[in-house]
Formats: structure tokens, C-alpha cells, sequence
RNA sequence: GCCGGAGUGGCGGAAUUGGCAGACGCGCACGACUCAAAAUCGUGUUCCCUACGGGAAUGAGGGUUCGAUUCCCUCCUUCGGCACCA
């Protein structure tokens, strides 16, 4: 597709430029293609000056017709009214018992350098939203801030050879004035930067917090660790089926070591649930399988000679099929169980193990391998003796680290058993089975089964169970399952037990950038928070930053020494840094008072406005930024410091923007397209509307910079037929005096179709669906130009129209909006605080309707009755039809139906 | 393998949730204006045929229905997530 166009363009150009045209549109364009699709690791700079490129797309004003006002001009009321508002504060939102809140989020950019599409895209359509609320009574408060700690501001840091801190306040210099340039009605009075000191001395209050109850802890662990970034990782942070570190992509490895911890595991029933939330089907999906919940028992089997070994496990039913034990290498007992002959063997297994990494492991090809320990345990259940075995495919992380081995009914313990000639016991049976079909491979049992059952059936060789149906439900609600679970707990041998995939969330991180963590250690009285009234521990400037595979502060000369705040003796700091994704899980309560400093925030603030009622951003923070915030809050509500289960009331995710080639946007691909230079050309209204109208909000897409012509086309004509109405200029379209010279059915239809489209835009705004607003308001300009040619331009009905289509307008071109609204219509400012017009529903009725009329199916004819017809009226008006008369060919019809007043069905 | 999105003209997308498929826009073609170009305005633009008429078509095939892009079944493609989870 790139190609054909290229060539295309090519040809233009070659036309073009043969003969001598002042002005070349193909080469133009393809300049300014080059200069936002080339790689460029600065920001983007304009090839062609940007106002030779505005100028060449501008229609110059007709000389010949000076009356004729018809230039658009971008540029100059953007900014103009950009600075008008900003000096009015118009956006500034302020506690008002008055009026309902709304709280509009829109997830807080990362200071990375340049505001490009994934921020526009997101971002422009939530503002038209909020500005849509605002006008329908609301009292909006639409915050914006910046995430600026983390891994990435200190990657680009060290590249360029700067300060973190520099980078970072200079970037969000840069991006604020973008933002801006968006025309968006952000409170920036409410800007909150995670990097500032007056922030981060809460994060670091906050964890104190969770310390405080018991939610913030240290252990050792093998962690993930990014060789690259040289520091720890949560388990949510390394993605893919490689396992890479989600900022650099390199693939982690495991470490053992002392980090913190938060845990927010026992959270892990509470957030399955999504009681009172209107959230996405999809991020509830996605949080779903990442807690990965499973219902089963835990079941005590034991050692010859006598250690527990506690196993999990989701099919307790199959117990009595359990032929063996597959412990993890790094299971606790391993060494202890180890017989002398067979220590060599392990050993050997598990340092190839331990060597492995992940990704190798699989690179087998799931081909199982395992060692025999030597040891037996005893199965509680029926007391026989069965092998313990090492393998890797059982994890340390996941249960207890042990598995019982029921080789019938599980594919990799089927696998296993095959592979080392282990026994294989039938014990549930598929319904209709029976002994006679024992040599069928797929019933039978023994060592003559193909393949793991795990279908129902019935429960045989389990004495005292023979004969109990099981389904294949998961936990209780498989009356199977749930006898076996009573069975056990009254043998005390095992137990009800739900396993979670989640693990608690690691939080450490072994770089300069982010928050201290505010603890202390001391040799008699081990770890504690710094007091409260000390915060923050303040993150020093004059540190080496740059990389050594050590945490930085660390090597600090004077920063880690500290004193016991138990005791008062020498001690030292934690030098390991919070994960930004702390920083990043309340700064919606920041938002509120963001110079407050008795505490995070300040209660009067919370109070009214929490919670966010809408919340929108990209769906890749599902079990990222969204858990951790939902964990937060819940946490924090334990605490008494907020109310209510949940932070953010309704979530929405806008899709992503991929980049021409269909590969996401990104400078090392050297596909990014810049907004500035398509603000500069046709400006932010347009840019605005064109990311509203190109694509399914939610689903998203490849750019194409050329259809943000269209956009550009239609506010020009919007501009046009407010500022040319004819001869008598632009009073004619707020007078309505002037002699009226449109048909009352003009007039009519003019007024149907405003209130109709109105009707449309509204519910359109709330459905969070951008792109038929536009179209809505693009079709009601085409009836407008129709109706203006039919002399309706000096009605009352027209001026009514110009009035209700600006409103609708104002919240996704506020700009141009604005100018038409106070500067030719001449009504008063700001176009921003007018109330949301009202639908008039008798307005928007239709007179007659249109019913298409079918004969078996297929539409072949249309009829037009009064909309107060009578359902048998429309029904003789379609048998009455000629057309339909010629297709009876003087036969009765079977049946006519009429479906909902909108169509005839005639079955022959 | 499991879970979840999504498949509609050359392209982005619409379709009041079972009722006229292709709104709106891009692109393209032709016309008007112009010495000419750009811009603007107008007309046309799913495909096929023997063309003022008729037929086919919403990833493929089947089903329910007077009627299916929409509901059900079986597949296919594609995007995202999880994955030796016991």
C-alpha cells in the first residue's frame, strides 16, 4: 500500500515540477511527509518553513470579491483565544456545593520528551468530553500532571550525558507547552510532577502507611532482574512469552534477593470483584486471568519419614490416582530426601536447572525431564507408596512448590509417567465406560491409555469414593470435588484452598530516579520508617547516577548514613528507589491540592470531588497502573485514609495508533508522525477533530495523515457559511429580520435536522462515540449549506441552528468555536460556559415516514404516509402500491407484516 | 493450548441493536471556475450482467426468521493477553 502511494506521489511530482507552478502541491507534500516520517532523535524540525506551508494551503481572498471573508485562519485565533482563556481563567475548577461534580481523568503522560499521538489520542477526545459535561451543568474538574521519575528518564539521561532532574523539567517544559497547544481545559493551577519534591514527599508518606499496616514488607526471593536496566522488576513489568523487561525489552533473569515488598495479594478476592464499576469487559477480563484464581484443596502427604510436604491441587478428586511426587529442584526438602546414590544425579539436575533460563527451558519443546530422588512419600489417602521425583516443570512460585503426580487424568504428568515408566491408575472413568472397554486406548486404563482423561465421569479405584459422579466444574461447585473436600477435612489430611497466580507486588528498584524509600536500618532494632516529620528523605542531586550495577544512592559518601529513629545510633538508609508505578497510583488525589502540605491531599478537596467519575486511557496499563491504583486505594481505604472500594467509577480504553508501516509508533522505528507539524499546517481544531472522526475511539488504528484534510475541508466550511452569508454579510446569520424568503417546509426540515443531530451528539458524547459526532455535525453543515440555498439564512429558525451547531461544536473545535461564536455571531463569551442546548423532541419528530416495502425479502418499493397513520392505513397504502400489485400478480399475499413502523413485509 | 477483541467498497468507518447495507469522510473520475494550476463548488464512485432493468455481496459454510452485518452452530484469518499455574 506505502508503495503504490509513494509512486503516485512520485508522479505527481514529476508533472509538477515540468511546468513552472508557484505553487507545488505533490511537492509539498511530500516534504513535509519526509520531514515527520524521518528518523530524527531530536525533536522534530520543520524542512519548509512552517508559515510558507500554512500559506500555500490557505485559499487566498479573491480579489476581485474583497466582501468575501472566507480565511480561515488557524493559527491566529488559536492562539489568540488560547491566551484569553488562560488570562480569564476559564478552566479553573473550584469547589461548588452547587452544582453536581465530574470528575474527568485522563491518564498522566510520561515526560519522555515530545507529546505525540498516544498522547492527542487519547487525550483530545476525553477534553471534548469533559467540556461536553461542563456544558450540560456539571462542575468538571479535568487535572493533568506528569509521571516524571523512572527507568526512562534516566536511560535518555545518560545517553545525552545530563542530569535526570534536567532532562526531565526541561522535557516537561516542552510537553506542557504542547499540551496547550492541544487546546485542551486542563486546570493547570492543579498540575502535579511525581519528581517534585512536595509529591514525592507523600509517596514516600504513603508507603510509611502501608508499612504501618503491615502491607509493605521485605524478603528474600528470586526476583526478576533486568540485566540492562540493572535493576529489580515487578512481576507485572516483564512481559511476553520471553519474559523481557517491559521498558528495554531485554529478556530478565532471576536473583536472589532482600527487596521490598507490598502485599497486595491479600487484596487478590477483592479485586476479582468489580462491584459498582463500570469498567471495560476486556480490563476486568484481563485482571481476572492475571490474579489467575484457582479453587481446589491442599492436601498433607508425608515422607517416610514423617515430613509434611504439602501439595495443592485443583482435582483432589483424582487422589487416589496420585502414582507419584514431583517436587520443584529448589523445593526445601530436596537435599534432606536425597538418598546418597542418587545425590549425584541431582545435584548435576539441579545446577542445569538453575543455569536454565526460562525461555531455554521451553525451547525444549515441553519435552519433560526429571531426576528420582530415591525417597517415597505416603499417599494420605489410600497409604501407598509412591516416588519423589524432581523436575522442572514444577515451579517454586506457583502453590507449594510440590506436586502430587496423577498421571490419567493430567497431560504433563501423563507425559512424565510415559517418558520414566511410571504406573498409571485410572480413576475417573467417562460416563458409559465400563471394564469391558478397558483395551479402547481412550477409556482404558493402565498402561494401555494414549492419553490423560480430563472429561466427567465417574469415580472407580477410590475406595471410599467408587462410583461418585464428577463434572468438569472447578472447586465446590462440582459435587465431586466438594465430597472429597468434606471427606479430607474430616480425616485431617487436607483442606478447602484457593491458589492465586498474583504475587505480591515488588517494589524496590536499584536506580537514581524516584522516590527514596523512607526506611531505616539499624543493627539492634532492624528496619524502620523514617518519622513522619522528617519526610521526605529528598533525593540528592550531587549523586553518580550514571550506571554501575549497584543502587547509586549507595555510593553516595554521606546521603545513606542516618540515625535509628528507635534508638538514636548510627544507621543507614534503604538506597533502593519506589517503582514510579507508586508514584503514579495516587496522583488523581494529588490533583486535588496539589500545594497542600499537611497531607496528601486536602480532605475538603477529596471530599467533593473524589471519585473519578470517568477515567480514560490505554488499555496496556490494564494489569499494570490500573491494578496497582485499585490495590492502592483498597489499601489505603483499610487504612482510614480514603473512602469507597474503588478509585475510578467508570473506565474507558482508547485503542492504539500504530504508525504507517502498522508497526507502533516509535522514533528507533523512525515512523512517528509529529503533531506540531500537522498543528502548524492545519491547526489543533482540526487535529482535534480528525483524531475524533478517523477511528473507532476504542479500537484505534494506522495513521493516516492524509485524511486530516477532510476535517480541515469541514471547519472550513463551517467557517465559511458563518462569516459569508450573502450579501448583507455576517449580520444575516443572527438577524431575523431580514426577509425570510425560505418555504415553511425549508424552515421545517432546517429545525428537524438541528434537533435530530443534537439528539445524536448528545447521546453520541456520553456512548464515548467521537467519530459519528463528527459525521453527525459534517451531515447537519451539508443541510445547512441546503437549507441557506432555500433562503432560511436571516430566519429565526437559522439563527438557531448557527447557535446549537456551535455549541455542539465547541467542545471538539473549542477554538474556532469560540471566534464564530463571540466574534461573528456576536453573542457573549465564552461559548465554553453556554448551557448544552436542549433537544426539542416536537422539533425533531418527523412529519411522515418512509417505509421501505418488501415482497419476500427484497425491497421493492417505498411508500411515504403520515406519521400518525394507522398501522392498517400503511398496510393498504403498500398493497396498494403499483409496484407491489405487479409483483402479487393478483394473488392474496400470505402475510404482511409491519415491523416496528419502519418496514412492510409482504410474503407472497 | 487457554482467555478476550476484531473481520463490512481502493481506504478510515456508519447502520437507531433483528428491519432500506455502505451514512460521513479520504481517495479516485468527470464537470464548472481559471490563460493555466492550486483552492473552491457540482456530479459520480461496492461488484457483476444483455444495464431507466435485474442479480450478487458485510471472512467462509450451515441454521433460526417474513427478514440476519446483528442471534445460534462449525470453521478461517487477524490483533492482544496468559501460558509446564498443578
Amino acid at each position: 500500500m506505502a508503495k503504490t502511494k509513494k509512486s503516485k506521489a512520485a508522479k505527481k511530482k514529476a508533472v509538477t515540477t515540468k511546468k513552472t507552478a508557484p505553487v507545488k502541491k505533490a511537492d509539498m507534500e511530500s516534504t513535509v511527509k519526509k520531514a515527520i516520517v524521518s528518523i530524527q532523535p531530536e525533536p522534530i524540525k520543520a524542512i519548509v518553513p512552517v508559515e510558507a506551508m500554512v500559506k500555500a494551503i490557505q485559499p487566498v481572498a479573491n480579489a476581485d470579491k474583497p466582501a468575501r471573508d472566507i480565511s480561515y485562519d488557524p493559527q491566529a485565533i488559536e492562539k489568540k483565544w488560547r491566551e484569553k482563556w488562560e488570562e480569564d481563567k476559564l478552566y479553573r475548577s473550584v469547589i461548588d456545593e452547587s452544582r453536581p461534580k465530574h470528575y474527568a481523568l485522563t491518564m498522566l503522560p510520561y515526560t519522555s520528551g515530545d507529546l505525540h499521538f498516544g498522547h492527542w489520542y487519547p487525550m483530545a477526545p476525553s477534553d471534548a468530553r469533559a467540556r461536553f459535561k461542563r456544558m450540560n451543568g456539571y462542575n468538571v474538574l479535568f487535572p493533568i500532571g506528569f509521571d516524571a521519575f523512572g527507568l526512562p528518564a534516566e536511560n535518555a539521561a545518560i545517553k545525552r550525558g545530563i542530569h535526570p532532574k534536567e532532562w526531565t523539567y526541561k522535557n516537561i517544559d516542552n510537553m506542557r507547552r504542547q499540551l496547550k497547544g492541544m487546546g485542551t481545559m486542563f486546570d493547570w493551577e492543579r498540575e502535579a510532577i511525581s519528581a517534585d519534591i512536595e509529591y514525592y514527599k507523600w509517596t514516600q508518606w504513603f508507603f510509611i502507611q502501608l508499612f504501618k499496616h503491615g502491607l509493605a514488607y521485605r524478603k528474600m526471593a528470586a526476583v526478576d532482574w533486568c540485566p540492562k536496566d540493572n535493576t529489580t522488576l515487578a512481576r507485572e513489568q516483564v512481559v511476553g512469552e520471553n519474559r523481557v523487561c517491559e521498558r528495554c525489552g531485554t529478556p530478565v533473569i532471576k536473583k536472589d534477593l532482600e527487596q521490598w515488598f507490598f502485599r497486595s495479594t491479600k487484596y487478590a478476592d477483592e479485586l476479582l470483584r468489580f462491584d459498582g464499576i463500570d469498567w471495560p469487559e476486556r480490563v476486568k477480563t484481563l485482571q481476572t486471568n492475571w490474579i489467575g484464581r484457582s479453587e481446589g484443596a491442599s492436601v498433607i502427604f508425608k515422607t517416610e519419614a514423617g515430613d509434611d510436604i504439602e501439595i495443592f491441587t485443583t482435582r483432589p478428586d483424582t487422589l487416589w490416582g496420585a502414582t507419584f511426587m514431583v517436587f520443584s529442584p529448589e523445593h526445601p526438602l530436596v537435599d534432606k530426601i536425597t538418598t546418597p546414590e542418587q545425590k549425584s544425579v541431582l545435584d548435576e539436575y539441579k545446577i542445569q536447572a538453575a543455569r536454565e533460563s526460562d525461555i531455554e527451558r521451553e525451547a525444549v519443546g515441553g519435552e519433560k525431564t526429571g531426576v528420582f530422588t530415591g525417597s517415597y512419600a505416603i499417599n494420605p489417602v489410600n497409604n501407598e507408596r509412591i516416588p519423589i521425583w524432581i523436575a522442572d516443570y514444577v515451579l517454586m512460585s506457583y502453590g507449594t512448590g510440590a506436586i502430587m503426580a496423577v498421571p490419567a487424568h493430567d497431560e504433563r504428568d501423563f507425559a512424565f509417567a510415559k517418558k520414566y515408566a511410571l504406573p498409571i491408575v485410572e480413576v475417573i472413568r467417562p460416563d458409559g465406560g465400563s471394564e469391558a472397554e478397558e483395551d479402547d486406548p481412550s477409556t482404558g486404563s493402565g498402561q494401555r491409555m494414549q492419553a490423560a482423561y480430563i472429561g466427567p465421569g465417574v469415580m472407580v479405584n477410590s475406595d471410599p469414593f467408587n462410583g461418585t459422579k464428577v463434572n468438569t466444574e472447578k472447586g465446590r461447585k462440582n459435587p465431586g470435588i466438594a465430597a472429597v473436600i468434606d471427606w479430607l477435612e474430616a480425616q485431617g489430611i487436607g483442606k478447602e484452598s484457593v491458589n492465586y497466580r498474583y504475587r505480591d507486588w515488588l517494589i524496590s528498584r536499584q536506580r537514581y530516579w524516584g522516590a527514596p524509600i523512607p526506611m531505616v536500618y539499624c543493627k539492634t532494632h532492624g528496619w524502620n520508617p523514617v518519622p513522619e516529620d522528617q519526610l521526605p528523605v529528598t533525593l540528592p542531586d550531587d549523586v553518580e547516577w550514571k550506571p554501575t550495577g549497584e543502587s547509586p544512592l549507595k555510593l553516595h559518601p554521606s546521603w545513606k548514613n542516618a540515625t535509628c529513629p528507635i534508638c538514636g545510633e548510627p544507621a543507614v538508609r534503604e538506597t533502593d528507589t519506589m517503582d514510579t508505578f507508586m508514584c503514579s497510583s495516587w496522583y488523581h488525589l494529588r490533583y486535588l491540592s496539589p500545594d497542600y502540605d499537611k497531607g496528601p491531599f486536602d480532605e475538603a478537596e477529596y471530599n467533593y470531588w473524589m471519585p473519578v467519575d470517568t477515567y480514560t486511557g490505554g488499555i496496556e496499563h490494564a494489569t499494570m497502573h490500573l491494578l496497582y491504583t485499585r490495590f492502592f486505594h483498597k489499601a489505603m481505604r483499610d487504612a482510614g485514609i480514603v473512602e469507597g472500594n474503588e478509585p475510578m467509577m467508570q473506565l474507558r480504553n482508547q485503542g492504539i495508533i500504530l504508525g504507517e508501516d502498522n508497526e507502533k509508533m516509535s522514533k528507533s522505528r523512525g515512523n512517528v508522525v509529529a503533531p506540531d507539524e500537522l498543528v502548524a499546517m492545519y491547526g489543533a481544531d482540526a487535529l482535534r477533530a480528525y483524531l475524533m472522526f478517523a477511528y473507532r475511539w476504542q479500537e484505534g488504528g494506522l495513521w493516516n495523515s492524509n485524511g486530516i484534510e477532510g476535517t480541515f475541508r469541514w471547519l472550513r466550511r463551517v467557517w465559511t457559511i458563518f462569516t459569508e452569508s450573502g450579501d448583507s454579510s455576517r449580520r444575516i446569520a443572527i438577524a431575523s429580520d431580514s426577509p425570510a424568503t425560505a418555504s415553511d417546509e425549508t424552515k421545517r426540515t432546517l429545525r428537524r435536522r438541528v434537533h435530530q443531530t443534537l439528539r445524536r451528539v448528545s447521546g453520541d458524547f456520553e456512548q464515548f462515540e467521537f467519530n459519528t459526532i463528527v459525521s453527525s455535525l459534517m451531515e447537519l453543515l451539508n443541510e445547512m449549506y441546503k437549507a441557506r440555498e432555500a433562503g432560511a439564512a436571516g430566519t429565526p429558525e437559522w439563527k438557531e441552528a448557527t447557535e446549537i451547531y456551535l455549541k455542539m461544536l465547541a467542545p471538539i473545535a473549542p477554538h474556532i468555536a469560540e471566534e464564530l461564536w463571540t466574534n461573528q455571531l456576536g453573542r457573549p463569551y465564552s461559548v465554553h460556559q453556554q448551557p448544552w442546548p436542549k433537544v426539542d423532541e416536537a422539533a425533531a419528530k418527523e412529519d411522515v415516514i418512509e417505509l421501505p416495502v418488501q415482497i419476500n425479502g427484497r425491497v421493492r418499493d417505498r411508500i411515504t404516509v403520515p406519521v400518525e397513520a394507522s398501522e392498517e392505513e400503511i398496510r393498504s397504502a403498500a398493497l396498494a402500491s403499483e409496484v407491489v400489485q405487479k409483483y402479487l400478480e393478483g394473488r392474496q399475499p400470505k402475510k404482511v407484516i409491519l415491523a416496528h413502523r419502519r418496514l412492510v413485509s409482504i410474503v407472497v
